[in-house]
This record gives C-alpha cells, structure tokens and sequence, in this order.
DNA sequence: GAATGCATGGTTTTT
DNA sequence: CCATGCATTC
C-alpha cells in the first residue's frame, strides 16, 4: 500500500487538481471506488491517473486496459494522455467500450475461438436491425406469427438472458411461464441462426469471452497477468456480464479502479445493474472509496436545481453536489403550445443567443427524451439559417441505401451471412427473378453440401465451373446465374482491389447505380449516401489489403453516433437524446419536452405504482441533462403534442416541481387554448394561486370534492407508494394545505402536500 | 414475380 | 404521421 500524495504534494502531474481527485491519481494499489458527481472532472482523474501510473509507478503502457463508455470518450482519453505526457507512445495500452475490448480478444484467439466457440475468423458483428430481421425469421421458424409474438420483445426478452449469461437450454430450463416458453423457443432458433451465419451479435461480445476463458483458463491468466491495471469509466452503467469479465480481468492484481455516479445510471433497460456500483464496497472489502462531490462545470443554479431534483430518489447514495462557481443566469422555463411552437422557441432563443448573446452554435445543445422529438425539431432548424446536426436519429449506417450495399460487402467477408444475402437479393437489381421458391432450392443444396447459400448461387455461374449446382429451372436459373455470377466477379476483385475500387464494382455489377433516379431529388440524397460510403471506405486504404475490408466491418458494427460526432468548426448546434448526451457538456442546454408521458416517460408512469424505479431512473434523466449544462439551462414542454399524428393534450412535468423557484425564470404567457378556464397546466395554476413559481407538485389532480384530512406529527400514515411512514413535520400553507414531511419505513424521508399525496392514517 | 395501393400498428432510451 | 406488410392486379 502506497499512497505517494504525501510525498509529492507537488508533482506535476498532481499540480491544480483538488484533493480528492488526487487520492484518486495516486491510490494506485487495490480496489478504488470514484463516486464522481457530474462535472466533478472524473475524466481528468483518469487521464492524470493513467500519466502517473505510466510516469510514476513503471507501469508499460501494455499493463493498462481501460474501458469507457463510448469511443470516443477512449479517444479523447489517449490524446489528452499523449498531450499530458508529450509524444510518449501508448501503444499497446487497451482502451475502448466493453464491445471492442470483446470483439478484439475474439479477434485476437482465432483458433480458440473456431475450437471452443465455433465461430470462423470471419465472423461478423451483427447490428441492431440484423438482430431484428433474424429474430423475426426464428419466430417464424418455430412456427409463431411475428405479429402476435413481437420481435423486438423477444429481442430484449433474449438480451436480457444473454445479460445475466443463460443459454438458450438453462432459460429453457427455467422457464416458468407459457410465455417465457416461447421465448426459449425463438431464443434457440435465434442463437441457432446467427452462428450458422458466422456471426455474434453485441451480447455475445461481452459473454463470449467469458465462455473462453471457462474452457481456457489458460488463456484468462494471461489477461490477468498481463493487465495489471483495469479501469473503468461510467461504471454506474455497466451490467452482471461486464462486472464479471472486469472482475475476472483484475482478480490476479486487484488493481481495479471504477468511476462513475449512482444518480447517472440511467440504462436499466439495457440490463446495467446499478448494484454494481452500490455493493461495489462489499464485492471488494478491502477497496477504497473516493467522492468527488465538487462541480467544475455549472452554475450554482444549475447544480443546486440539479441536487435538488435527484435528491428526490429513494435508491441512492445520500450525498449533496456542490460549487464553488458563480450564481449564475437562472434557469428559463417557458410553456408552449404545441411541439412545433416548442421547435421554434428553441430555433429562435438560440438565435438571439447567437447574433446578439455572443454565442456560437456549437456552444448549444437541445436534448430530448425520445427520439420522435428530433423531427419537429430538426424542421424548425430547416426552415431556419441555424446549421444543426442531429446525433443519433437514423444512423448512417442504418440507412437503407447504406445497409443495402453493406450487404454485399458483408457478404464478400463472411459469405455465411444469410441476413446480407436475403437482404441483397430483396433490395438489389441483381437480385431481380429470385423469389422464396428459387431461394429455398438452393437452401436445399446448401444443406447437402454443406456449402453456404451465396456459393449455391456461385455454383451456378458458368465461371465458376462448378461440379454440382442447385436444381433451378426457368427464370430462375438464369436469375441465379446472373447473381451467381457477378458475386464470382466480386470475389475476384476483393482479392486484388482496393476497398474504394472494389465499391464501384459492387454498386455497378449489382445494378445499384443504375437504380436511383437521377431526376428525383429524395433518391439523389440517397445515392450521395451511398457515395459517402466510398469515401468513407478511402480511409482504409493505409492498412494491409487483407485487414481493409474486416477492420472496416468491424469498425461499423461498433462505432456509435456520439463516436461519429465531430466539431467541424462550422458552428452547428447540437440534437441529441438525453441517453446519447451523458458524458457531454455544453455551455448552454435546451430540454424540451419536461412533460408528463415524455419526461418522464408514459412507462414509468404507468408502472409506478408497481415499482416505482423505472421512473427513478427517470428523474435521473432529468438529471444529467440539467448537469449538461454550464451557463443557461433552458427547460421547455408543451400543453400538447402530436403522437402518431393525432394531437394529446400534455401537462408539465411532475420533475419541475423541485426546481428552486428562486432559481427560475418563467417565460411569457401560455399561448391560449381552447379549453376555457379550467386547465390543469402547471403554469396556470401556479398563476391561479397567485405567486409565480411552482410550489406544488402538478401530477395528480387534487379531487375538490373531498375536504382534505389534516395530519399532525407523530401520525402513522400509509401512502400508496411509499408505504407505512411516520409525519414528522406538519406545516401550515396559506391556501389551506399542509406541507407534510414524512418518515418512510422502506424510502426514506419525504416531502408531500396533504391534499395531493393521497394518504390513509393508520390508527 | 413485380408494381401498386390499402391497412395497420408503432415511439423510450443504444453498444 | 410514417414505415412496413399484405392483398390485388398485371
């Protein structure tokens, strides 16, 4: 145990960092915990600590894995490290999302692999839309329709046991439903499929490499030995599967250090088990826990809303987020009446904050719960002269266009992919006069011969010469042909060109080129997708001919949008998600949409009675979108909105309620409706009660009929939600209500109005 | 087998 | 509203 912040209190390395942070750089021996609050300068802690490791401790650059969240945070990670250190070379220090750490130890044990897990080099990395189309054909395989057995909640349904590392069998053994035996029937289809497509899709990335490691120990201890240090970023997000291979990863030298923030953990859904985090202490007994609780980024507005807001949690580390910045401008809160009047707000605000306010457009980022939100959105932008970019929406290499000539690329590197195949052969000319008949005669073949389905098609052609060949008649055979031919071409051409030459072949021998209408202004916008591809495929140019086309694959499979999102100086302002947004800041922040059945979701609502933590981790949503922001927050909902094209009136957010009036700057007049008097929008009645803030909790709407119980302390009391508690305080309010503070048994203390929270005196 | 037109249902969030 | 899937028609 060596602690070295007492005997260089001025290292340079150490210099203009606070005192926790510098525990954390230089407690370099054992297992540490960094709760790091938002804007605390958790990153900054990383990269010193990993300078210092390499500077002070004789760590190789090859000793260190560190995992982040996304790749580009790895990305900014090594060059802030590289600046830090002055060209002092990192290679061989692993440093990248979970997905790329699996995929790469794949990659790296090729017959290991083949051996235990059956899987050829080439196998490829299937994306969310391939999961879909393959877990549709297993529901169709086992004999279900897609439309009463929903793919996509088979889909999660499978994720989700991938996520705690079931097997089609152990799940199937354990079903305990009708239900859950379906999915263990679609769930072997499913994994049947995707290897005998040579292909893994993101779940197995993370348990594959554990599947290795239980059949070659071997091969785990020279991971262990190897990484003496092991990092994490975003820990509070990480699930069982990740725990497991990071625990398994540093068990040799339990030098395993974990960042992150309970109150950020906001994918449940996708299986991150915020226990993680929590039990970190009892998991690792000897660890040493540091709390970075000092915010560097926002306003003392900004941070006391946000403390405020999270601190209405029951599932969470007590502890308060704090300051030493100025006051700041208060926080804009403004009522619109309808999505497109919110899109303009924003478009116009922003541009007064840019022509008059001296700010540029990529100081601002509008953030929003779904991704619906985004078109409204990005209309208003349109129709304005403010340049925009979207992160996430449709991602490029989900377009159709795109995904389309991946196929054939695809199919060129793996020619098991049977997605691609089907794919190519439905959206591609060449793949004209081939109808499910013809397809399942060559499936046939391919099964007896045991050779895939695209070589049938090869078969076929005359070039290839080939001995024996699917049994096809008519029309058919001479589609096939055609296709089979032109793949034989294609395979030729990928030996010998480069990726970019080998691009034009596949659009100009597939008939692709040709297709799009050179009159039409939508198609010519997808053609110049398409050619955005071939340049991107330029890039790989600089590597050996044999890695272009696997890294390239590869590369797709794993990049995220918010990995794509570059600053290319022309000022534009930023439209993402509130999920893609962690990790970022910017100086100011729009959030629209802070409306019941949006923020928080209507899921939430609905199941709140049930359990109450899906909508925790709404409000935790809430949370680090406020905590994006260092200057000007601007909170924006509407009194309604168009879902699915018909209009529903909507309501303010339960979450405003915990913004500090004092902090809050409520903006012009609610645009009028046609309701009348009576609304139960939150700005209404607070101008109703006549003082302009929000000092009740707008969700539920009292019932006037009945005249309220008034409460005393020292009453035992029963809240729907929160069960059995105790009144600890009971004050008075001008307009009759009482102001209750509540101990509850199972949730801790609360603050509740009388006449809203519904509750039973217990005698 | 392909093109056209109608019906239906789907929106959380993403590596 | 929009994307997708199915039925009808050629």
């Amino acid at each position: 145990m060596t602690s070295h912040s007492q005997d260089l209190p001025d290292h340079p390395l150490l210099r203009g960092l606070n005192e926790a942070q510098q525990r954390a750089v230089t407690t370099v021996d054992g297992p540490v915990l960094v709760v790091a609050g938002p804007g605390s300068g958790k990153t900054r802690v990383l990269v010193h600590r990993i300078a210092w490791l390499l500077e002070e401790c004789a760590v190789l650059p090859e000793q260190i894995l560190a995992v982040t969240f996304t790749n580009k945070a790895s990305r900014e990670m090594r060059d802030r490290i590289e600046r830090l250190l002055g060209g002092r070379t990192l290679s061989g220090m692993v440093m990248g999302t979970f997905h790329a750490f699996g995929a790469r130890l794949l990659r790296q044990n090729p017959g290991l692999v083949a051996d235990r897990l059956g899987l050829l080099p080439n196998f490829l990395i299937y994306d969310d839309a391939d999961q879909m189309d393959l877990a549709k054909r297993a529901v169709l395989a086992v004999g279900l329709d897609p439309k009463l057995v929903a793919p996509r909640r088979m889909l999660s349904r499978i994720s989700a046991a991938k996520g705690v590392l079931l097997s089609p069998d152990e799940f199937a053994a354990a079903a305990e439903t009708y239900d859950d035996e379906v999915v263990a029937r679609v769930f072997r289809e499913y994994q049947r499929s995707l290897r005998k497509a040579n292909a893994v899709d993101f779940d197995d990335l993370l348990a594959l490499p554990l599947a290795l490691f239980d059949g070659a120990p071997g091969l785990l201890a020279i991971y262990q030995q190897r990484f003496r240090h092991v990092m994490v970023d975003e820990y509070q997000d990480t699930n069982r599967v990740q725990y497991i291979l990071v625990s398994a990863l540093a068990e040799r030298h339990r030098n395993l250090f974990v960042v992150g923030d309970p109150d950020q953990s906001i994918y449940g859904w996708r299986q991150a088990d915020i226990r993680n985090i929590l039990d970190f202490g009892q998991d690792f007994p000897d660890a040493t826990r540091i709390d970075l609780e000092l915010n560097y980024r926002s306003s003392r507005r900004i941070v006391e809303t946000a403390d405020r807001v999270i601190r209405e949690n029951t599932q969470r580390i007590d502890r308060r987020l704090r300051t030493e910045n100025d006051e700041g401008a208060p926080i804009v809160l403004r009522e619109l009446a309808d999505g497109g009047h919110e899109a303009r707000f924003v478009v116009d605000e922003i541009r007064r904050l840019t022509q008059h306010g001296g700010r540029s457009g990529d100081d601002v980022a509008v953030m929003y719960r779904t991704g619906a939100q985004s078109r409204v959105l990005e209309e208003a932008f349109r129709v304005s002269d403010i340049p925009y970019r979207i992160v996430g929406g449709v991602r490029f290499y989900e377009r159709k266009e795109v995904k389309d000539v991946l196929a054939v690329l695809r199919l060129l590197h793996n020619p098991a992919d049977e997605v691609s195949l089907e794919r190519a052969i439905g959206n591609l000319p060449i793949g004209r006069g081939i109808g499910p008949k013809a397809l399942d005669a060559v499936r046939h073949w391919a099964a007896a011969t045991g050779e895939t389905v695209l070589d049938g098609f090869v078969a076929l052609a005359p070039a290839a010469a080939s001995a024996t060949a699917p049994d096809l008649s008519g029309t058919a055979r001479s589609a096939g042909m055609k296709l089979g031919t032109v793949f034989w071409k294609l395979r030729e051409a990928a030996a010998e060109k480069a990726l970019p030459e080998l691009f034009d072949l596949v659009v100009d021998l597939t008939g692709y080129a040709a297709a799009f209408d050179h009159n039409d202004e939508e198609e010519m916008q997808r053609w110049a997708n398409v050619l955005e591809l071939r340049s991107d495929l330029e890039k790989y140019g600089v590597l050996p001919p044999a890695e272009q086309l696997p890294t390239y694959l590869e590369q797709v499979a794993l990049v995220s949008d918010v990995d794509a999102m570059e600053d290319d100086g022309r000022g534009r302002v930023t439209l993402i998600t509130l999920h893609s947004a962690k990790g970022l800041e910017f100086p100011v922040v729009f959030i629209a949409g802070v409306e019941e059945g949006l923020l928080p979701i209507n899921r939430a609502v609905e199941a709140e009675w049930g359990d109450p933590l899906p909508m925790e981790e709404e409000r935790r949503l809430f949370y680090v979108g406020i905590t994006r922001a260092e200057q000007l927050l601007y909170l924006t909902y509407a009194a309604g909105r168009a879902v699915y094209g018909r209009f529903q009136p909507a309501v303010a957010s339960r979450f405003l309620a915990q913004v500090p009036e004092m902090h809050l700057q409520t903006l012009g007049r609610r645009a009028p409706t046609r309701e009348g008097g009576r609304s139960s929008s939150l700005a209404d009645r607070a101008r109703g009660g006549g003082s302009p803030g929000w000092t009740v909790s707008p969700a539920p709407v009292p019932d006037r009929g009945e005249p309220t119980r008034r409460f005393a302390a020292g009453e035992r009391v029963f809240h729907a939600k929160f069960g059995e508690g105790e009144v600890v305080e009971a004050t008075e309010r001008r307009d009759g209500d009482q102001e209750l503070a509540i101990a509850f048994q199972r949730h801790g203390q609360k603050r509740l109005m009388a006449s809203f929270a519904n509750l039973e005196p217990i005698p």
